[in-house]
RNA sequence: CGGGAUGUAGCACAGCCCGGUAGUGCGCUACGUUCGGGACGUAGAGGUCGCUGGUUCGAAUCCAGUCAUCCCGACCA
């Protein structure tokens, strides 16, 4: 009763922010736009960090660390870089406290002024590549396959659970190459990581395109990134992969002796996710009942429930739970055997079904004597009763098959919000009536963009990668268009 | 950063207009009855009223500032 969530329908930003608390996800800390990732929300994102950077490891990659601080001078090094990140950061500008004079506390010491101030880094391109020029003389150093995990602040004005907020936890790749087509294979190598985790451990369907000219990332020459549709219509880029050309190799002159002995400059690429992922994750999937999670992200595969009246009952069931549990954490699943007598099992099913637990067993008097177990499903919320004997046998599969379910799920609300429209009144009123993604020509033009964006509040999510040859008519202009590209409103 | 709202017990909120011993529900603790979908009864514990300053004999209440959160804008690879 206490933590009954808000309607889904009714107020999807209300369901979400009590869902991410009530859920022990996370919560807003006191510190300015910060958040607290609690124990349960940090589990699954550690799950997520295992799979991806093992994807990572496949791929040729290794995990770095670079300072948390960069100097300003480095920041103002790649002009639409700075331009970009200027308007966010925090600045270290002191670097020591001392009492205050009146005794009302501790105040900045004046005196211990910085001389040149440290920017917290918004993202590591600038401090990579001044590192990168020392480790890079000749083709032989290429390419450099680097992942970092960190933290990075950009100082918002609003802010949201997960999906923005001041400080938050990600990791970011930074590559460098001898030649741009190794670059760029690179940089469509990682957005195909992107999409296989997003899709196979998420079960999040994504769509692949590129960003246009207005919405890629400051300092690259091409963006492509990962766009998922959350269950409101709105659209969330869920990652991103860039191809950085030359531009910070410039910068901060970065060049490499070829095998013709020729001095060129490295060709980079950088590409990065974070714990938004985790709100893509609860938008995605969940209902008025809580979270749901997919298996292969779930800190606990199966709750194991006793009903029970007495002590004596509670042995006896344990002990049947106890196998099961044993039998099933030898195969590798996480199992968590319920048997507080402090709470009544009605509490625990809807206890349990908040955060999202895929399985739930429930084993009273009535199975003890029938020799059977109750089933429950978090996807679907059925019911079943099966044999004590089967039930091992049975969970693999059960698992398996709410991934699929919950990913064919989200797959099919996608499809259902993807509307292909032709003009301009349509687009409208499909996205103020229905919402996600609508599929229309466009001339190609920054102004189109920008005008559509200020009238609508939709912006262009990508170009997407398959999109068909198409001659169309921008439905803004009705300049010629020679293919559809996908808007939406977006987080 | 602009407009609006909020901040009082772990949580949700009332009290503020009209200044005078800090309230309610949930949760928590103990005991009893319960236990196959969020139990019930009885008794109890728990609060620098966001923070700083001002007005006043006296401030949760009035005034100023400040910090944070929520909604709308702006901003947001």
């Amino acid at each position: 009763m206490a933590k009954e969530l808000p309607s889904r329908s009714e107020d999807y930003s209300l369901w979400y922010n009590e869902l991410v608390k009530k859920a022990d996800l996370a919560e807003h800390s006191d510190v300015r736009g910060c958040m607290v990732i609690k124990p349960y929300g940090y589990s699954i994102w550690e799950k997520m960090q295992q799979a991806l950077d093992k994807m990572f490891k496949d791929t040729g990659h290794v995990n770095a660390y670079f300072p948390l601080f960069v100097p300003k001078s480095y920041l103002a090094k790649e002009a639409s870089h700075v331009e970009g990140f200027a308007k966010e950061c925090a600045i270290v500008t002191h670097y020591r406290l001392k009492n205050a004079p009146d005794g009302s506390g501790v105040i900045v010491d004046p005196d211990a002024q910085l001389e040149e101030e440290l920017i917290v880094r918004p993202t590591s391109e600038t401090i990579i590549w001044n590192t990168y020029k020392k480790w890079i003389q000749s083709y032989r150093d290429l390419p450099i396959l680097v992942n970092q995990w960190a933290n990075v602040v950009r100082w918002e004005m609003r802010t949201r659970l997960f999906l923005r907020t001041a400080e938050f936890l990600w990791q970011e790749g930074h590559t460098a190459h001898s030649t741009p087509d190794e670059a760029v294979r690179e940089t469509l190598q990682m957005l195909d990581v992107y999409a296989d985790f997003a899709e196979n451990f998420l079960a999040l369907p994504v769509i692949k395109g590129k960003k246009s000219e207005g919405e890629k990332f400051p300092g690259a020459i091409d963006t492509y990134c990962i766009e998922a549709m959350m269950q409101d219509g709105k659209a969330l880029q869920a990652g991103t992969s860039h191809f950085l050309g030359q531009n910070f190799a410039k910068a901060f002159d970065v060049q490499f002796t070829s095998k013709e002995g020729k001095l060129d400059y490295v060709w980079g690429t950088s590409w990065g996710v974070s714990t938004r992922l985790m709100g893509a994750l609860i938008m995605a999937h969940s209902d008025d009942d809580g979270l749901v999670l997919p298996p292969k992200l779930a800190p606990i595969h199966v709750v194991i429930v006793p009903i029970f009246k007495t002590e004596d009952e509670l042995n006896k069931i344990s002990e049947k739970a106890n196998e099961i549990a044993s039998a099933l954490r030898k195969q590798g699943y996480v199992v968590k055997f319920d048997n507080r007598d402090t709470h009544k099992p009605g509490f625990k099913f809807a206890e349990w079904e908040l955060k999202g637990v895929p399985v739930r067993l429930a084993i009273g008097p009535r199975d003890m004597e029938n020799g059977t177990v109750e089933v429950a499903r978090r996807d679907t919320k059925e019911k079943q009763v099966i044999k004590l004997d089967q039930v091992v046998a049975e969970i693999p599969n059960l698992l398996d098959n709410i991934q699929k379910n919950i990913y064919q799920r989200a797959l099919n609300f996608r499809a259902d919000v993807t509307t292909k429209v032709d003009t301009y009144e349509e687009f409208k009123r499909v996205l103020d009536e229905k919402g996600g993604f609508v599929q229309a020509h466009w001339d190609g033009t920054a102004e189109t963009e920008a005008a559509i964006k200020e009238e609508t509040k939709a912006t262009i999510r990508c170009i997407p990668l398959d999109a068909k040859e198409e001659t169309g008519k921008c439905m803004y202009s009705g300049k010629p268009s020679s293919r559809r590209v996908l808007f939406a409103r977006a987080y």
